[in-house]
RNA sequence: CGGGAAGUGGCUCAACUUGGUAGAGCACCUGGUUUGGGACCAGGUGGUUGCAGGUUCAAAUCCUGUCUUCCCGACCA
């Protein structure tokens, strides 16, 4: 195996910022534009949400949800009914004032989030009991008026799903809340190998407009956490605000509770972050766009013969699978499939095939393995496949455990977080301001409270009171 | 939005200090030889130096503005 480093990607342990940026450009993911903020997602970048919104668009479908799609722009005087959601988003919403070169009446503004055009529609769409549960999604793009922006983890305009949903009674919204947040979980552990820490979010860190806010949060290699996923239940504020009524079983108007909840391109932000290396992308194969790439070296007949065989036996299995016959050599393909993280290369050349062998590497531990000709290729490749996606999950997980430390004491607290950056589990007692504390130690935020009855300790780390709330802190993008 | 750094062919950079009309490596194209970890030989394409003004006989170079990117804060998926 060759540990030369890859030339055109920085050590990720060296300077993280700029290795990730390498990563997204060297491994084809997004190039930027001209246009602050906006990338332009490339080939290899959009294949892996088409996959990601193939993969949770099903789920949705399973759990009765209908797609939809909303207006981009909303005219002011809708968006300010609700005055949380305005205060939140205000400083980074955009505004078009101008149509055909005459100043509009009434300026508009670029959808940030759809909570306000979805109340809307459902305040005239719904009459009766009978027309609830609404179960509603949209794939689209929102844009936010952000200062600093990274490529995937912070662009102004980014792609999302939103998920929209109006219930009849109380106990029903909060399940879907539930609900939505079990399956984002799902699908970082079974699909993005990432292991997530689901919570609910404090007061001051909840989305501007609910009652309260799931979180699916995950840990980055570095240490930093990143919000990955949100799940709000809105309680009857936006439908009184924006006045869905309906009549109920009793024959009187009531109004419904609500549900939002969506996931972003930031999940390939997270992917990057969480699994790739110094050699480039590593993708879990569950939503790797490509699983294998077979290499045939040199121009000899049997060698092709049999790349293409393998070829035509996984891919009527449906494993996504190519071969690169182009007049690279054998080492640029090989660096190749390694910097666009294909989960497994097959190499095949003339030398091993006169002894009735073949050669296969994993791509996240880039180890080789020798293989007979007439193996069974498609089983050989579904279980490395499989080793790969539960190794992946499983080192990403000891990784976060290494990296999670449990604290009692406040200067221990701000030595971690200064020299070991991490997630930190200490005691709170629910107050704001011991909350604000913490943020004075380099910005670290509560990232939630976990569903979990395990205590630390009985006080709170800032301020030494009684305190029953295990809350997990963080460094965040 | 504050503080810092940077924009020269697709990428990495040189020429800038001391103004004289842009150069290298990689990539790309053609032909040939090759092929077990980023091949070799020969030939070739590609840049009004981010953009807009200004100073000057002359601007990549000096000045002003602006846009974009990166880093550190504040704000946020």
């Amino acid at each position: 195996m060759n540990n030369k480093q890859n030339k055109e990607i920085i050590s990720r342990d060296v300077d993280f910022a700029k290795w990730y940026t390498d990563i997204v450009r060297v491994s084809k993911l997004a190039s930027y534009s001209n246009t602050k903020g906006c990338v332009v997602l490339e080939p290899n970048g959009y294949a892996i949400w088409e996959k990601m919104q193939s993969i949770l668009d099903k789920k949705f479908k399973e759990t009765g949800h209908s797609n939809v799609y909303m207006p981009l722009l909303i005219p002011e005087n809708l968006l300010r009914k609700e005055s949380e959601l305005v205060e939140g988003f205000a400083p980074e919403v955009a505004w078009v004032t101008e149509g055909g070169n005459k100043k509009l009446e009434e300026r508009l503004c670029i959808r940030p989030t759809s909570e306000t055009l979805f109340s809307e529609h459902f305040a005239s769409s719904v009459s009766s009991y009978r027309d609830l549960p609404k179960l509603y999604n949209q794939w689209c793009s929102v844009l936010r008026w952000e200062k600093e922006t990274r490529p995937f983890l912070r662009s102004r305009e980014f792609l999302w799903q939103e998920g929209h949903t109006i219930h009849e009674t109380k106990a029903e919204a909060e399940a879907e809340t539930l609900r939505m947040l079990n399956i984002y979980n799902e699908f970082f552990h079974d699909y993005l190998a990432i292991p997530s820490i689901i919570g609910k979010k404090t007061e001051k860190e909840k989305f501007a407009g609910a009652e309260y806010t799931y979180t699916v949060e995950a840990l980055m290699y570095n240490g930093v956490a990143l919000q990955s996923g949100t799940s709000h239940y809105f309680g009857q504020k936006f439908s009184k605000a924006y006045g869905i009524k309906y009549l109920n079983r009793e024959n009187k108007y009531d109004y419904p509770y609500q549900t939002s909840w969506g996931v972003s391109n930031r999940m390939i932000g997270a992917l990057i972050m969480v699994h790739s290396d110094d050699y480039g992308l590593v993708l879990p194969p569950k939503i790797a766009p490509k699983k294998v790439a077979i290499i045939p070296i040199g121009d000899d007949l049997e060698v092709l013969s049999l790349a293409h065989d393998y070829q035509e036996k996984l891919k009527s299995e449906g494993i996504e699978t190519y071969i690169d016959d182009s007049d690279k050599s054998p080492g640029f393909k090989f660096a190749k499939t390694e910097v666009e993280g294909i989960p497994i290369r097959i190499e095949i050349g003339k030398r091993d095939l006169d002894n009735g062998i073949i050669t296969i590497v994993r791509r996240d531990t880039r180890e080789k393995r020798e293989l007979f000709t007439n193996t069974d290729i498609v089983r050989d490749v579904k279980v490395l496949l499989d080793d790969i996606q539960n190794d992946m999950y499983d080192r990403a997980l000891r990784r976060r455990e290494e990296l999670t430390y449990t604290v009692t004491d406040m200067d221990e607290f701000e030595d971690i977080i200064n020299n070991r950056p991490g997630l930190i589990k200490a005691m709170w007692c629910g107050d704001s301001k011991c909350e604000e504390k913490i943020k004075e130690v380099r910005g670290c935020k509560s990232r939630c409270i976990p569903f979990t009855d395990e205590k630390v300790d009985d006080k709170c780390i800032v301020c030494g009171k009684k305190a029953d709330k295990l809350v997990i802190w963080g460094i965040q993008y």
